[in-house]
DNA sequence: CGTGGCTCCTGGCGGC
DNA sequence: TGCCGCCAGGAGCCAC
């Protein structure tokens, strides 16, 4: 599930809840994922420590340690982040447990055990050697557009591609792509670059709606198709039959009747 | 360098 | 009911 909106709101939700309390232990009750940090590494690093800030780029969240340095977390499919204060409330398939100071618990879950946890020296240090793009939220309009240019693949590939632009997933982009009225298998070049610059504002549009609602799809505009994945349900704009294809490898619903 | 296919994992669902 | 194949909202790696 995580992308940018989703990951978004866990680090509103670390903020909120674990911030400035010394890490008492580190437990992994299972086998755990890092990224360019050793396990070995890993506890030293964060037991007797303390989480004093948060920041988000793309689908990463970062929480600064004392010591210059970060624990990053990424969610992969099915990961996400649970406090709680007495243990009978612990969450399954929980792949690190923080205790703190103070007596509480933070969880990292990752059912798929597709996340991943590690410790960088810094955001911009990170987003560098993974060669990210530009956060969606945080790019302008002439390096969005560029993105396109020099590609031969539908529009959504380089939507979804995380080196191109940080942040969208396979759900919000065909919500950006359907609000705009562009068909996801539309080829990127030829074409007039106006034909993009519906999406870039569709996608700040769509982004901060979703975050404004707390990425909870219970809370979404009923419009919105995010809602409506399955095959044979009607377009909710104009009526027609939505269509589901494999684009860029990726299972895509869109509308045959508005998106051209 | 860009693209498409395969792979990593686990769990839920529909079909038989 | 039980088993099996398929699919899922992410992303790295490889061959072309």
């Amino acid at each position: 599930m995580p992308e940018l909106p989703d990951v978004e709101i866990f680090r509103q939700y670390l903020d909120a809840t674990s911030l400035r309390q010394p890490i008492d232990k580190i437990v992994s009750p299972d086998t755990i994922r890092l990224w360019e940090t050793s396990p070995r590494k890993f506890q030293p690093v964060l037991e007797g420590n303390q989480l004093h800030k948060t920041m988000r780029d793309g689908k990463y969240v970062f929480a600064g340690l004392n010591g210059n340095n970060c624990l990053g977390f990424h969610f992969g499919m099915s990961g996400s982040l649970k406090y709680f204060k007495h243990k009978v409330q612990r969450p399954s398939r929980m792949r690190m447990l923080v205790r703190l100071r103070n007596g509480s618990y933070l969880a990292y879950v990752s059912v798929r055990r597709l996340g991943k946890l590690f410790i960088a020296k810094d955001v911009k240090t990170f987003v560098e050697r993974r060669r990210l793009g530009p956060d969606a939220l945080a790019t302008d309009f002439h390096t969005f557009q560029s993105i396109f240019q020099n590609r031969s693949g539908s529009t959504k590939t380089p939507l979804m591609n995380q080196q191109a632009i940080s942040g969208l997933g396979n759900m919000y982009t065909d919500e950006i792509l359907f609000q705009a009225g562009i068909r996801p298998t539309r080829k990127c070049t030829p074409v007039d670059s106006k034909e993009w610059q519906p999406i870039y504002p569709t996608m700040k549009t769509v982004l901060n709606a979703v975050i404004k609602k707390r990425a909870q799809p219970e809370r979404f505009p009923r419009s919105y198709p995010t809602l409506h994945r399955s095959p044979g349900e009607k377009c909710p704009k104009c009526g027609t039959r939505l269509k589901n294809k494999k684009v860029g490898g990726r299972t895509t619903y869109y509308c045959p009747g508005h998106q051209n």
